[in-house]
DNA sequence: AGCAGGTGTTTTACTCGTAAAGGATTACCC
DNA sequence: GGGTAATCCTTTACGAGTAAAACACCTGCT
């Protein structure tokens, strides 16, 4: 075993599902190193856990966390955004986007406009009952966020991000370049 | 701003896009606490770049990852299991694990054999193939991820491994304790 | 002007996962 | 014992995402 996590020892009796995971794969290859597994998996596992349980509170206003990361976008850079502005934003296709701003115009939360110059694009924006459906909706998500993330002590969540943005902006930086 | 990266504070240059996210939404709410979003957001982005990074050695073996992690499942219990275990195993809905059964068995890499006692239920294993084709990938994908994550120094990902261990195990504790 | 090529968006065909209903079988309990 | 409930798995209908092609439009070159 590599040097593991080093916090208050006592505290890590939690016995997540990846540990168990890792020491059956141990039992079968004793030479591969598992290492990975700890980091990939968990990260993995966590984002399934907490996005099935971040997304109560989105459905309670019938937003799938795609819609509402869309019309977050909107919100949070103030201006109008393209579709393939939306696209680079959220992460996803620009098909998908297509589909879902079909969507969020028809329920009237969002509004196309034409651009004069180039008739090709469009610019979306927010309408009044979208920016408000966000705002509303936004604060909610947060404290529920935060209630879940409470179960690791203040320094902790410190720490985690720091990490995380650590290993984030390295990948973000070399993704294209590691293509084995 | 709470608690955030302690570690050594020159390293952390990366700029990783959550950042960027969470420093729009505090020009538009100030008033706001986004600390959640600067793990949860990160959780989730990881797991959404390391996915499609590490999908790469998994296609070029004509596998997708939930087909791989039932594979997986088998190989590391190293005994039959139930549709309904592998379903829990890999934290799936059993009608995806039906359905992958299916196509897994008709490549020949799974077999299945009913029951006895009991003929609702089917017990399934690993053909020859099927192990051959885990034992062959698995070195392979662990040796990638390493490579991926060796954008952190050990120390940084045995940290982060304990941190995560840390969520994830109370968060699995507490999973439906916090319906709210 | 006119056409080759590039860009921005949408459409199409397809895959995959899910929820809900369905079939089959077993277990409980009077 | 026999009917009702519980369990296990599969099927069905459908929604959502993707890749690739199609479409519409602009740009630059000759």
């Amino acid at each position: 075993m590599t040097a593991a996590n080093g916090r208050h020892a006592g505290a890590t009796r939690g016995e997540d599902t990846v540990s168990g995971v890792v020491r059956q794969w141990q039992a079968v290859h004793p030479d591969l190193d598992t290492g990975p597994m700890e980091v990939i998996g968990r990260i993995n596992r966590c984002a399934a856990l907490l996005q099935q349980a971040e997304d109560a509170p989105l459905r309670r206003a019938g937003l799938s966390r795609p819609e509402f990361d869309l019309l977050g976008a909107l919100r949070r850079t103030g201006h109008e955004l393209t579709p393939g502005e939306l696209a680079r934003e959220t992460f996803s296709s620009g098909a998908a986007v297509t589909k879902r701003l079909k969507q969020l115009t028809e329920r009237g939360l969002v509004e196309r406009r034409g651009d004069t110059r180039d008739r090709r694009v469009a610019h979306l924006r927010l309408t009044e009952a979208g920016r408000d459906l966000v705002d509303g909706i936004l604060p909610e998500q947060l404290a529920y966020e935060t209630s879940v993330l409470a179960v690791l002590d203040p320094p902790g969540q410190g720490e985690l991000a720091g990490l995380l943005g650590e290993l984030l902006g390295r990948l973000e930086g070399r993704l294209g370049a590691l293509r084995t």
